[in-house]
DNA sequence: GTCTATAGATTGATAGAC
DNA sequence: GTCTATCAATCTATAGAC
């Protein structure tokens, strides 16, 4: 009977199609990306889904909550990643009975997020999206990002003044926005300019670990600068 | 009756109320920078003016047309500003048979943008407009940032390429990317953050001059990281 | 140039049959 | 859980009186 339970909520047998609810979100997420999240309706989500429009409401109860299972879905799994990888640099240096490295506590941050995007379908239009959410206006999308964001963030930074101990908590503070910003800027950014703004020979689409390779440098060269 | 006819349209002698214009453009920058471009409508940028409602499409034609007006109106002083220093730079470098330095090209850049921030009243709003413009997923917004940017971008990139010769002009143009990603952040977060999310003895909102002398080694040094 | 009034389209959300 | 039908609110834009 427990066949019979599965198909209570209810996935057929032979049936490949995904739920509902999943088909929603991946739609929500591809459209929140490209749109943004004013410009996307309801009906443009269910059309893409290819589900009834009723069906937001009935699993999600509001447009505003759909945005928050979006975020959430793939923010929490990347910031545990994330999380661990912090914690592994912090346990070195203290076994070691060293500071953190830079490098390491910025890579610890940055390469989980950057490899992300090729981690799964549909990751790269969620990254997209969470590049610009700090940068939205209006406060719907930001606060909802920001609660999910925050203690890593905070993880972050206090590693980087153990890491950086003759500079002040001020200036790492505003030189992690800095980084923020330049990676933010690359992760919504990359793969969607127009080709036309391209100077010649310069490569619109680097891979994830080109790119690794051209941001790290830049970012801890900035945050060590005297 | 002359108070009358002062009604009737026409902005009287002593009469200090900025035409209607002037208002809406106010109002619209305000708005569509603080709360976004699809999220701000006409109604509230026309009761903001307090003017009427038709007035927008009367002067302007349409939302959209509007927008390009209160993006040009100050992006064009501004870049003329931009432009002059950055030529400057070029002559002197060439006038002293050297290359142009890195600090000075990107502070030729960097301090007409940041300085208008406290220029005229109105323009800490625009600042954040602009610093949004990049980020904007949808076409409207970015198109019409990207129509009076474009060529500024080119000689700021040129210059820069001229004084880091040991490096790619590839590695230049993303290092380039990364630079204006950090600076658009700030220019559009800078007394805009919650104040609880600053680390306790973090001022939240320094002063242009300030945010110089944090921002301008950070980039510079990683321009030229090798 | 300014105003009222409204057209015409689209939105998020819901009620109720199945 | 899914569907149709629809509500009530909102939007951009415009026509036409003054």
């Amino acid at each position: 009977m427990s066949q019979a339970e599965m198909d209570q909520s209810e996935i057929k047998k032979g049936d490949t199609r995904p739920d509902t609810k999943q088909r929603i979100l991946d739609a929500a997420e591809k459209l929140f990306a490209r749109e943004g999240f004013h410009n996307t309706s309801l009906r443009a989500i269910t059309g893409e889904a290819e589900v009834n429009l009723a069906a937001v409401n009935y699993h999600f109860g509001s447009k505003e909550a759909l945005l928050d299972k979006v975020i959430a879905r793939r923010l929490l799994p990347l910031n545990e990643l994330r999380r661990t990888r912090l914690l592994r640099v912090r346990e070195a240096s203290r076994r070691e009975n060293r500071r953190p490295r830079v490098e390491e506590t910025l890579r610890a941050f940055i390469e989980p997020t950057m490899r992300f995007r090729d981690s799964e379908p549909g990751a790269d239009d969620f990254m997209s999206l969470i590049g610009r959410a700090l940068s939205e206006p209006d406060d719907t999308v930001r606060k909802i990002f920001i609660t999910h964001i925050k203690s890593i963030f905070y993880l972050l930074y206090e590693t980087l003044c153990n890491a950086l101990p003759d500079i002040s908590k001020e200036v790492i503070f505003w030189r992690l926005q800095f980084s923020i910003g330049a990676l933010s800027h690359i992760l919504r950014t990359v793969g969607r300019f127009e080709l036309s703004h391209f100077p010649e020979g310069v490569n619109p689409a680097p891979d994830t670990d080109a790119m690794l390779t051209m941001l790290v440098p830049y970012l801890v060269q900035g945050m060590e600068a005297h």
